[in-house]
DNA sequence: TGCCCCCTGGAT
DNA sequence: ATCCAGGGGGCA
C-alpha cells in the first residue's frame, strides 16, 4: 500500500496522538511482525516499554519513533515501523470508539478510530473477514492516556522493532525537520527521499547516468533516492515521457532531472490530497480513496488512452513488477555510442 | 544485477 | 486454479 506520501500522511496523523506520550505497554499478537528484531519480542518489550515518544521522523518509507526515557533524555533507540506492503498504524482512543455502524462506514477509506471487537454483532455490512483491521491486527502499542495504536498488516510483509539511533554519515539532519543528525542504523543504507531537502540531486542524477540498470529499477532502488515505489515510479516516468526500460546511462542530464523532478510533483500532489481528506481523529493509511481514483495517469490502467496523447496504456513486467507506460509518448531510448 | 522468497488474500 | 497486489532481503 504505502510509498512515501502514505507513510508521511501516517506520520502527520500519527504525531499529535503519540507525541510526548508514555508507551506503557506492547502487546504482541503476531511474532512474525517483530521479524527484524534482535533479541526478538523480550528485547522488543524491553526496549519500548516505559519510554516515551519524543517524536516521530520518517525516511522514504521507514518510520520511526525516537524514545525518550521518564526524565526526558532519548534512549538512543528507535521503534521502528515499516508498512510493506499492507501495513497500518490505526490510533483508538477510548474516549471516542464509534458505533460499529459507523465504523463500518469508515471501513473502506482505512480511517480509523475502531470500535472493539464485536462478535456477538458480526459485520453489518458484507465486509467479510479479511477487510475486519481485527483479523490482521498483529501489535497493539498501549500507551498512556488510553492510546492505543494498532498495527495491522494482512501479509506481515512489514513490522516493528527497536534500532540504535547513529550520527547520519554527511553530518546533516537525519529528515526534513529532524533537529539533529541521528537516525537509527537500519535507515543508514538508505538513501535521503525526494521530500528531504538534504537529498543531494545533482549526485544522485550523476549516479543515475552511470548505471546501466532500467531507470524504473534505479528508482525503486531505496539506497540511491527512497520513498519511491511501483506505482510513483510509473507516474513520475510517465510525466517525464521516458520508458521504464530505459538504461540510467542513456539519459541525458535534463531528463533525469525532469524523471526526478515529475516524481517528486506527482508526490507532493498524493501529499496535498492526502493531507486533507484526514482529520486530525484519523490517520488515514490508505491514499486510494481521496487520491488514486483520480490522479493516476498510468498506474494500473492498461489498455485505457493515455490522458496526454491518447495512446493505449501497456503493461510490461520488469523484475517481477507491472510497469504501466504509454508506448507512443514514452519512447525507448538507447544509449548514445560515443 | 536478476530471481526467489517472505505472506494473505481478492479477482478472474 | 491461477494471477495479481503500492514492500524488501538474500542469494547466486
Amino acid at each position: 500500500m504505502p510509498e512515501l506520501p502514505e507513510v508521511e500522511v501516517v506520520r502527520g496523523g500519527l504525531a499529535p496522538h503519540v507525541d510526548g506520550r508514555t508507551i506503557e505497554r506492547v502487546e504482541v499478537l503476531e511474532q512474525r511482525s517483530l521479524r527484524r528484531q534482535q533479541g526478538g519480542p523480550e528485547a522488543f518489550a524491553r526496549t519500548v516499554e516505559g519510554t516515551r515518544v519524543a517524536r516521530l521522523e520518517r525516511r522514504g518509507k521507514f518510520l520511526w519513533w525516537r524514545l525518550q526515557d521518564a526524565a526526558g533524555q532519548e534512549t538512543g533507540q528507535a521503534l521502528m515501523t515499516h508498512l510493506g506492503m499492507s501495513g497500518q498504524l490505526r490510533v483508538r482512543t477510548g474516549a471516542s470508539v464509534p458505533s460499529p455502524a459507523q465504523a463500518s462506514a469508515t471501513d473502506g477509506t482505512g480511517a480509523v478510530l475502531l470500535p472493539p471487537p464485536d462478535p456477538a454483532a458480526g459485520e453489518p455490512r458484507g465486509e467479510g473477514p479479511a477487510s475486519d483491521p481485527h483479523v490482521h491486527r498483529r501489535v497493539v502499542l498501549h500507551l498512556e492516556g488510553s492510546t492505543l495504536v494498532d498495527f495491522v498488516d494482512q501479509r506481515i510483509f512489514g513490522g516493528l522493532w527497536t534500532s540504535p539511533l547513529v550520527a547520519t554519515e554527511d553530518g546533516l539532519p537525519a529528515s526534513d525537520g529532524s533537529p539533529d543528525d541521528l537516525l537509527p542504523e537500519d535507515v543508514a543504507g538508505i538513501g535521503r527521499d525526494l521530500l528531504d531537502p538534504s537529498l543531494d540531486r545533482d549526485a544522485a542524477i550523476a549516479v543515475l547516468r552511470t548505471r546501466r540498470a532500467p531507470v524504473k529499477a534505479l528508482l525503486l532502488d531505496q539506497s540511491l533516492i527512497s520513498g519511491i515505489g511501483n506505482i510513483y515510479a510509473d507516474e513520475g516516468l510517465w510525466s517525464a515521457r521516458t520508458r521504464y526500460d530505459t538504461p540510467g546511462n542513456a539519459l541525458t542530464r535534463g531528463r533525469a532531472v525532469r524523471v526526478l523532478e515529475g516524481t517528486e510533483a506527482v508526490m507532493r500532489r498524493a501529499l496535498d490530497v492526502g493531507g486533507t481528506s484526514f482529520d486530525s481523529l484519523y490517520v488515514n493509511v490508505d491514499g486510494r480513496s481521496g487520491y488514486f481514483a483520480r490522479s493516476l495517469a498510468a498506474y494500473g490502467r492498461e489498455g485505457e488512452p493515455c490522458p496526454r496523447c491518447g495512446g493505449t496504456i501497456r503493461r510490461a513486467v520488469l523484475q517481477q513488477r507491472s510497469c504501466f507506460y504509454c508506448p507512443a509518448c514514452q519512447r525507448p531510448l538507447r544509449v548514445s555510442s560515443r
